[in-house]
DNA sequence: TAAAAATACTCCATAGGTATTTTAT
DNA sequence: ATAAAATACCTATGGAGTATTTTTA
């Protein structure tokens, strides 16, 4: 008879096409993991993966059965929150994926007040990109994910937390470093320094320049970061600007402090939310994420702004 | 670890409202069905059902886990018909849902095709009525049905058959058994047998005749009966007039043969379709099931008349 | 030839059985 | 008082482990 835990198995296995690999990742040996496929597919009566591929690629038939696999399982995970979300105290855990020009200003922020109140709650945070963080909600690998929205993606929901302004961060050999009236329009792209593309907050920065983007040859150093600490440093040691998140002018040192510079008139925003499946069955734990967010971050952050919230052009 | 298993008996539990009889159902013993059911209450951390209450009742808990419980057998199932479709010849079981008008006929027209040509397919069939069949579709008790459209029920899709004119049954005694010219107009709905309510063929029945329900109390006999032959037999014995389907005109008895008039114009005719969940995972074994009934009907049957399609009247 | 998957076997957890007690109408 | 559910205990299937061989890139 046919169970979970070969299914789970079966996904764990296509996600990292190796039976080894897949099995450590399952905490169990590679011979019990390649006894239960073998035993599924005796099941089912055909292949699920052609073995002579490396990595391990499913047969056509195993393809179908794979995708109402990774439906049953999330179903399944579905229940898990269903459960645990009922208890008295919210238990289980809650795997958050976080954009990384996020991540590391709201995580310290909120994480200890959560971990405290809610003691039973297992928190686990990864930093990805948008889409990627999408990919692994559909696949049940992550319960929610914190970005910048408005996004469009079927059979995702948001729920917008809060409100972040873009800031530039100038070197202090930079003219524009001691101007009072800072405008977008002040700005020469040719001496900005970008985060890597693929990330929704380049996206942005793109949108508010108005930058098509090309590589800039001319520089000696083409430096493509996925960190704004990163770009930060290097403001800092070659001079030029670079754009940095509202969240990211906290807790910074005098020096730095200096560096930061708001936008006169017109200051570009981005809106950051809560995602989740729709239907997501864990709405409790996800009502306990938001609040203990909004309880640590600044007041002003909280409300929207009538100025610029600035679109992520994400369209999944 | 929370299994397949105890999620089909906990189905079946409630369904039946009792640990004695669902074990029954499920084949294992009641100890045995008693203590999955209290394994999975351990796991979850709350009571699914109320014990003191008989028949069974689901807890408030208990409710929001059936629910998920049912959605994920229903996958499951899916999951059990790729594989199963898949095989080289068809496998596995079908159940059918066909209503109580057309069943007595048409089975036996193809069941014997069927299972010669598909001798691995294991058949059930229910006669349940339009609702019931909806019902169990969705609980995922039966895989398809077989019944009278158009009809409109969300998350349910129909193919239509082929085409069924109602023939009026005449008590050799009535004056209208020696017409030519039948007309509805000329039948008087005080001399008509009804099926009991409920059943679609009546709603048709009712809409050809355009009768308002209402108990006939000025006759002698109240007969509503879920059976065409019952009708048949009462109009043979106490005169009168009934409905009946053409299925039902096809192999029978010469003195039956002269009591059955087709109507001289404008005949009715009801559509009769395959109906299936949305997305529903054994196409193969459907279209099996379809042609099998199409081989063995009247041609004349398969074409879409241009004349008067009754509808159910149904919207689920 | 070296890494990965399959096979052989051993062990133990647990689903399910029978017998019996407890609970509820 | 009787029927239904829970509990106790036993058995056996099968999932997971270790050791080893076979496969294939």
């Amino acid at each position: 008879m046919l169970n979970i835990n070969q299914l789970e198995y079966l996904k764990t296995l296509v996600q990292f096409g190796s039976f080894s690999v897949a099995a450590k990742k399952l905490q169990i040996t590679q011979p019990a993991l390649s006894l239960q496929i073998a035993k599924l597919e005796k099941e089912i009566g055909f292949r699920l993966l052609d073995r002579r591929k490396r990595p391990l690629e499913l047969t056509s038939e195993g393809e179908v059965f794979y995708q109402k696999t990774v439906d049953i399982l999330l179903k399944f995970q579905e229940l898990n929150k269903v459960t645990t979300d009922m208890g008295e105290q919210i238990s289980g855990n809650l795997k958050i994926g976080i954009i990384p020009t996020l991540a590391p200003y709201l995580v310290p922020m909120f994480i200890n007040d959560l971990n405290k109140n809610y003691p039973q709650l297992q928190v686990e945070i990864s930093e990805l990109k948008t889409e990627e963080i999408i990919h692994e909600l559909k696949m049940g690998n992550l319960d929610c994910g914190i970005l910048s929205t408005p996004l469009s993606a079927i059979g995702i929901d948001f729920k917008p937390l809060f409100y972040e302004r873009f800031y530039a961060y100038i070197s202090p050999n930079h003219p524009l470093c001691h101007t009072n009236e800072l405008k977008i329009a002040d700005l020469n792209e040719e001496e900005i320094w970008y985060l890597e593309e693929g990330n929704c907050f380049q996206n942005q920065v793109n949108s508010i320049c108005k930058i098509n983007y090309q590589e800039q040859a001319n520089q000696n150093l083409v430096y493509r970061s996925n960190s704004i600490e990163s770009l930060r440093r290097i403001v800092e040691n070659k001079g030029g600007i670079t754009f940095i998140p509202e969240l990211a002018t906290i807790n910074v040192s005098a020096e730095q402090e200096d560096l930061i510079k708001a936008f006169s008139e017109d200051q570009p925003t981005r809106e950051i939310s809560v995602v989740t499946l729709k239907n997501y069955a864990g709405e409790r734990r996800i009502k306990v994420l938001q609040d203990s967010i909004l309880k640590n971050i600044p007041q002003r952050m909280k409300k929207q702004p009538t100025n610029w919230i600035v679109d992520t052009n994400i369209r999944i």
